[in-house]
DNA sequence: GCGTCATATTTCACTGGTGAAATAAATATA
DNA sequence: TATATTTATTTCACCAGTGAAATATGACGC
């Protein structure tokens, strides 16, 4: 299927690196796959991604709270988005908003109680589930792949250099 | 960072699968990463990853030629974007929509000369940033990663039965 | 041949993410 | 000390993808 479409490529434009664009492609898909594999199991407890992570990174921070800025580079989101997560979990009451006492700029979140408490009722839930994906791999596959996704992690940030401001 | 914080999570929920944890969320963040790049290198040419993806599949097609719902299956993208990814391409001039003749409830999307031409053009612009993902891969690492990424696509696949209606 | 069910595509409303801009505070520079 | 520059967060408008529903067509069973 897709290697069959890489090579009719390929017959009409021969120089492009065949092998590189199939793996980008069934990285891409296979990130997809399971970010839609998430979603799907959190959609039960009425949370997306972006805020199960943005939750789960105030979960294991000592103090449970961090902030807005900081909590957008351990996430990969964007300001803008953050300010409509935090908004989210604020109306749930799973987090809540303070003031930062050194920084007048900065806005402190932290996780509440009723945060901890969702969080450790639904993370048991995910579990089976996550094993699932990585049913079939041994210990040593399991440590490459983590290697070669961290190389790859390190090649794009490389990459985006000129593209970064 | 991340490991820091998995393992704080660790501490208070203690039988979390904290390797496969760790793994999921490395490649969550990598393909997102990836697609970023994607984006980015597309942006000049005014064309999103989807767009970029359903062209690709036209023009490598002996024909030129697909159905919606057949690119939806190639493109990991549901009908209802399909249509507007559509849309947004025969605005363009680089495909154009016509009935299928053997079932009238179908409709035939062809790629034009125009959009030939056009895939010709951006093509070669990506291949160099192409090569810098993978670069510092022997042959060896890239096959691996590919046998490990469809094992993996394999697994989420049986994950989804239950999901699928 | 007719009724029921399934399929293909599109429309509409909504969700989640981005870029640009605004505002306030902190930092750097002259 | 005053000014210029940078930083942190939020708001607003827009983009890209989804789910539900609608409509027309095709397949299947009786």
């Amino acid at each position: 299927m897709m290697d069959a479409g890489i090579s009719h490529v390929r017959d009409a434009v021969p120089e492009m690196p065949a092998e590189e664009a199939a793996l980008a492609r069934l990285l891409l898909l296979v990130g997809a796959q399971l970010q839609q594999e998430l979603e799907h199991r959190l959609k039960p407890h009425k949370l997306n991604d972006s805020e199960f992570f943005t939750l789960m990174i105030l979960f294991s921070r000592p103090e449970g709270s961090s902030t807005p800025g900081e909590l957008c580079v351990y996430t990969s989101q964007g300001p803008t988005n953050m300010t409509r997560i935090a908004n989210a979990l604020v109306k749930r009451g799973l987090i809540e908003r303070g003031p930062s006492e050194e920084d007048r700029r900065r806005v402190l979140i932290r996780i509440t109680a009723a945060g901890r408490r969702f969080v450790r009722q639904i993370l048991p839930t995910m579990f089976p589930h996550l094993k699932d994906v990585f049913v079939g791999f041994s210990e040593t596959e399991k440590r490459t792949f983590g290697r070669l996704l961290r190389k790859l992690a390190l090649n794009l940030d490389q990459a985006a250099p000129d593209a970064q401001p």
